[in-house]
DNA sequence: GTATTGAAGTGGTAAAAAGTGGGATATTTA
DNA sequence: TAAATATCCCACTTTTTACCACTTCAATAC
């Protein structure tokens, strides 16, 4: 199961969010209810089921503790993961401090990337795809310049 | 069983500090309220299960003597760990020398990272994350470039 | 076209839990 | 023995969480 494609969703004032509704039932089936919830290098926030993210965070611990780029990958990613889960109401509450590390205030939008999903600030997710599109900057590691889409 | 998320806490006149309530129980059935807390390299703290410390401790002190990097490894970590334990009010108190070292002084961050915890000053923290979230300096281990999250 | 029903979205309240600070007692150190 | 530090315990404040209720929107039937 993979999920995908784009919601625009609100945030109420105690920071709390509804899952859209196509993604419910599945997302608690295979979840379980327990999922994890941490930031990403381009400021937005990723949630994952939990058992998904065990594997991410084994490979990430097992990075040489000695290295900088390892360690301050490890602060980031595990640093911040939270479990959460979704309520009665089918919402989740995004923790304050994820919250303000994403800058996520009022309006975001809710994004199916295969195994995990993204949210975003709103206002942050329409700037970065303008630049995205800017496509003259993509830079793809070599094995990949062929991909055929 | 692995720690993991981040809660700021503070600390108090004599120096102590509360431990979140989420890692409580299993840090103290893990560890049998025997712990470790030593200095990092980035001038933060660690928290380790004093189990899970020997290890660790005994992979430092099998670095070979004459080596410096080794002997400056053993007196920066071993040298500066202290055992500590977990009071009825579920505080730990932060030893003056290792407040002083890593500047921990009213607001304190408690950083959950596997088998260990990080303790850092609030301020260090923040300046810290900003720092490291300039990602063009991300340089992983050769082996971890392509690491898919 | 309108009314009715149900589901989804949104907001608020109250009880419980966790965090924090301070004082009194005990223990160590000089 | 006195001073300093550590430990225990209690009480207050803030935060969190679970639960409830209202509104809005959409679909269907009349």
């Amino acid at each position: 199961m993979m999920f995908r494609g784009l919601n625009k969703i609100s945030v109420d004032a105690k920071g709390r969010v509804s899952i859209p509704t196509k993604y419910r039932n599945e997302l608690i089936k295979i979840s379980k209810n327990e999922l994890i919830c941490t930031i990403d290098l381009d400021h937005c926030l990723l949630l994952y089921p939990l058992k998904h993210w065990l594997k991410i965070e084994e490979k990430i611990m097992k990075l040489p503790s000695l290295d900088n780029s390892s360690r301050q990958l490890q602060r980031l990613l595990v640093g911040h993961a939270v479990e959460i889960e979704i309520d009665s109401s089918s919402r989740i509450l995004i923790p304050s401090e994820l919250r303000e590390f994403s800058k996520i205030n009022k309006e975001a939008m809710f994004i199916g990337q295969g195994k995990r999903f993204e949210i975003w600030d709103y206002f942050a997710w329409t700037k970065s795809r303008e630049k995205w599109l800017q496509k003259e900057k993509f830079s793809l590691p070599k094995d990949f310049e062929m991909l055929s889409l």
